[in-house]
DNA sequence: CACAACTAAGTTGTGCACAACTAAATGCCG
DNA sequence: CGGCATTTAGTTGTGCACAACTTAGTTGTG
């Protein structure tokens, strides 16, 4: 393979990877929007709907977010009056994230956005559970590869 | 299924798609700190390497970008010197990108990229097409979906 | 020809991602 | 016990994505 086809087989690598990010938070975009959440929003009400109270610190393992990232996000949240944040008793340097009752009660009305994300690709469980597990093990590899990287 | 199984699958899911996004993002980051570019950044020169002067119209149509993000992006890119931009002559609303001598030098040094980023992954050649072309499917399933969920 | 509809680029404002940094609380070790 | 490293949030600054809007140029139609 010529250098040339490297580049043109990595434009369209790079390419098709980023664009379904975007058509993905697109499609979410526009079912959120009724739910008054963006999609990174949307990930953290998942996760405290699923877990309960967290700690940002918690929030941001399982999102592999910062707090750059989440703390303003949950501030949003709160001042949406969807959570509560609180120092931990405990660990002072903690902020728990809880829902509130309309928090909580907005759980009702997301159970219908699965469904129709699953209809809008088109594709079956089964397609789903694959390629889940293909960019599983692609996020697995690169962040393996950005860590050796960075440490030259 | 049950409905709260599926907010599991769905949190998933969308965690999936998104954190590959994003490790992609942070990879095609560290390697191409070197060269001064975004990843962003890296699309837009990968396809003027590729295809010469393009007035930012057809930019945004490869990259599935509009002008809102292309603009100030491009004027980065000039700021570096990289490209210079300019007002087509037959059509006065239209601004074409061309490439400089050194934005032109600059693919010799990106040339290694994409063999890094390959080997990043650990996937071969044909996982790599077969992963391309489901997001590509999904991409456009997702595209029409967001069409017609919009106009409803 | 005049003028309305359309098109290309740019601007503004909001939110996310992340690097680099700060502040405060905790933990550990001599 | 005292002081220093570590941990947790938060802040600041840069850049991208996108919606909504503006401006200027072009096209089509009566």
């Amino acid at each position: 393979m010529t250098e040339p086809e490297w580049l043109r087989l990595d434009r369209q690598i790079c390419f098709s990877l980023h664009a379904a990010s975007r058509a993905f938070n697109g499609v979410y975009r526009v079912l959120l929007r009724d739910l008054g959440l963006t999609y990174p929003q949307y990930l953290v009400m998942l996760v405290l709907w699923e877990q309960g109270e967290l700690p940002v610190k918690k929030l941001g393992e399982q999102l592999r977010l910062d707090s750059g990232t989440l703390s303003p996000l949950v501030k949003r949240l709160e001042a949406a009056g969807l959570v509560r944040r609180e120092r931990s008793a405990e660990d002072e340097r903690s902020v728990l994230v809880r829902l509130t009752g309309e928090g909580a009660a907005l759980r009702e009305r997301a159970l219908e956005v699965p469904r129709r994300i699953m209809s809008a690709t088109g594709f079956d469980l089964s397609e789903i559970g694959e390629l889940r597990e293909r960019l599983d093990r692609l996020t697995a590899a690169l962040d393996e590869a950005a860590r050796t990287e960075a440490a030259r």
